[in-house]
DNA sequence: ATCTTTGCAAACTTTTTGCACCAAT
DNA sequence: ATTGGTGCAAAAAGTTTGCAAAGAT
């Protein structure tokens, strides 16, 4: 778990204190290694420590995510979606099922590429969501409009 | 203000009815012709016509979207901005400032290609935003590493 | 001892919903 | 006459905040 006290090295580095709560939290982002909502991580902190609170998860995540070390993605119907800092993917999000994959980001290299020097607009990678219809419901559609 | 009356046909001919607030909307929505939150609408809607409602309008743009005139998106921090459906362009958004940058779609092209033939996953062009850093904001922060 | 973090409850923001009334077709 | 839309008020959903007590350094 090295990725757990590199966190744990850079909070303190920060002037932040390590608490019960923050490891906690950390562990569970380890964990769930994928996209995960605040109350996801709730339930999983909850189930070892159920005195820690979800406002403690949200300034939790925000120090987390100041640090460098977490990043969130909005899905779009509100949720927010936490991972650990990772720019080896982005996210695909089905809008009719909600579903969430995850592509290499060489895939927006040249999108970078291109925003970067034509527009001079530094993306945060890991930071957007590309929204759309995934594979299975797209097979949906097509069979319904057979009908 | 053809955009309009090819909306109006569209909803009368969904079964849709044509009313004050819908036109007021609609209206609202061809005269910003940017990115509004569903407030930004209400507030021009009411200069206007003080008794819409703005669950009114979220209702309308509701309706709207349904038929494919109008889309949304998320930026981010909880609003969503609609604006006419138009494929021609993308956003860029500033995660310092929040501006919003319009850019050509042809830029996300490759990408869209991409996810359709490796990830069948077929783009809801217009429907997501590029979170990232804009120019100025960049400026801002070299000058501020130079201190 | 100091300064940060926590738990809790309450506030906030944005969007949605139930319902009785009203209006467009 | 029907069916769909409106205004209002209240609820939801997700996140943030103020505060006093607890905890890490």
């Amino acid at each position: 778990m090295k990725r757990m006290e590199a966190a744990i090295q850079n909070l303190r580095a920060s002037g932040g204190r390590i608490t019960n709560a923050r490891r906690s939290v950390l562990q569970a982002l380890v964990t769930a290694r994928t996209h995960v909502t605040a109350e996801d991580l709730l339930n999983i902190v909850q189930s070892e420590s159920p005195e820690i609170h979800l406002s403690t998860v949200y300034r939790t995540l925000d120090a987390l995510e100041k640090l460098g070390v977490v990043d969130h993605v909005h899905l779009g119907h509100g949720r927010a979606v936490y991972h650990l800092s990772d720019n080896a993917h982005q996210h695909i999000v089905c809008d009719k099922c909600s579903s969430v994959e995850e592509v290499p980001s060489e895939l927006f290299l040249q999108l970078e590429k291109d925003l970067k020097d034509k527009y001079r607009f530094k993306v945060r990678m890991n930071h957007f969501a590309v929204i759309g219809t995934c594979s299975q419901c797209l097979e949906k559609l097509d069979k319904s409009e057979l009908n």
